[in-house]
DNA sequence: ACGTTATTCG
DNA sequence: CGAATAACGT
């Protein structure tokens, strides 16, 4: 018997990176599987209370080093590995670690000097795979604004309702809510990538698209603030709207979720 | 009938200033019933609990833009209007209007690319008018301080008891409180202006006072502090204390409360 | 889990 | 000033 099989190892340069990815993640999914390939790592889980779907894709090419001898899935706990991560410093690179066989996977931190290892040991669990179909790629309406833009309207919009009313034309964007003590109204007009380009706000549009989503959701996507500049929100009239969080040469995050049904329109 | 007819319009530069504003008297007042006329805006209210006494004056030149064509009581929540100004950003300005015929009151915040817009709307509220004198101009006692030393001072008094006695003397006054755990004295002198004027501490005595004055008013009080470098507290004996934060150039906010009669006095 | 605050950093 | 973090309280 060899003294050790590897099945999967990965090094990233920032285990942050990481790190921010379970912290926008975990409150949604709790636990999930990750699918590790030679393409990469990546997950697809309905959140708990299934109704919104979350992708994630960290590619091959993300990290550092990447080795993949067979595809297998790593189901673990979020909550445990966003312990586990709060365990690497700033700076630290991170090895994800297991071999097809253990049910653990090992997380080793060091940092370039060498003179700091820390390792952490996470039980695997077995998940049920519910592979659910990711809707449409094709779009009315592509929104792209500063993640920290979305961020705070869906956290202002908030105090006025319990949800959004994004309405898009060909110049600008409202997103509107309402409720007992008023009303709240933003519009974000298209501006220039000129100078700042993680500050442009662009939209292409198709046809206009007026929906309407749950903010509790929103506010949950927009934990995902940290790992980009920008946000892309894709949208077509009655069909569920695609939050994507791009992470450049990485992959991305995406979150799924239906509009409700105004059946109080007039 | 004309399109629309605004009866009150008004510009602020920084919303910042309001939002300090509401910040300072939401705690104490919940509703309240701003005056608008065309020397400013200003309310005056009893707190809650009926025992202090609250006077905002915003003068109109403190505005950037400031019309009032007629006079108009704008009856509102302060804790909507609070929620409603965390939504302003830090350098946003601020235009609040209404017209007197509507049930609502209008922010509109804006940056100054005006590629941003948020308007949000309450519902302005019938609230009785209860129009209580405001005490005596002419006091024994004018004590101008920092008003971060004021803050400081009845927040660490608070740790020794309910109730504060002022004293003040000619050259020097002396806050003192005592309970259970034991006692402290604070000893102000004063002090010259010459190169910090905000750390001045100035008396003007006509005659030397002595009173006592419930902390958990004077605490309330104490957040006005980011409105204001400096407190004045203006003191005769056995008349209520007035508490006023100065905003030069744009107005004034003013607490009055009335001292504690002291039998437990040995 | 969330909001708020205090604090630090860039 | 803004962002990010940490700590706290609800």
């Amino acid at each position: 018997m060899p003294a050790s099989t590897v099945g999967f190892e990965a090094k990233m340069d920032h285990a942050s990176l990481l790190k921010k990815v379970i912290e926008a993640i975990k409150d949604l999914l709790g636990d999930c599987t990750w699918d590790c390939t030679n393409t990469g790592m990546s997950l697809q889980s309905m959140d708990s209370s299934h109704v919104a779907l979350v992708n994630v894709m960290m590619k091959s090419e993300g990290f550092a080093r990447y080795k993949c001898e067979r595809n297998l899935n790593m189901g673990i706990s979020l909550a445990s590995m966003a312990k586990v991560l709060k365990c690497a410093g700033q700076e630290d690179n991170v090895i994800i670690k297991t071999d097809g066989d253990s049910s653990t996977v090992t997380f080793v931190f060091g940092n370039d000097d060498g003179d700091r290892t820390a390792e952490f040991e996470l039980k695997l669990m077995n998940i049920d795979v519910e592979h659910l179909g990711i809707p449409e790629t094709d779009y009315d309406c592509i929104i792209k604004m500063p993640s920290g833009e979305f961020k705070r309207l869906c956290g202002d919009l908030s105090q006025f309702g319990d949800s959004v009313a994004i309405s898009c034309t060909k110049g600008e964007v409202r997103f509107e809510a309402q409720g007992d003590i008023g009303t709240g109204h933003i519009r974000l007009s298209k501006k220039g990538s000129a100078d700042k380009p993680d500050e442009e706000i662009s939209i292409e549009l198709e046809q206009p698209v007026s929906l309407t989503f749950a903010l509790k959701y929103l506010n949950n996507f927009a934990k995902a603030t940290p790992l980009s500049a920008t946000v892309r929100l894709c949208m077509s009239n009655n069909h569920p709207l695609c939050v994507e969080y791009p992470m450049p040469e990485v992959g991305h995050i995406r979150y799924y979720l239906a509009p409700k049904i105004e059946e109080e329109a007039d």
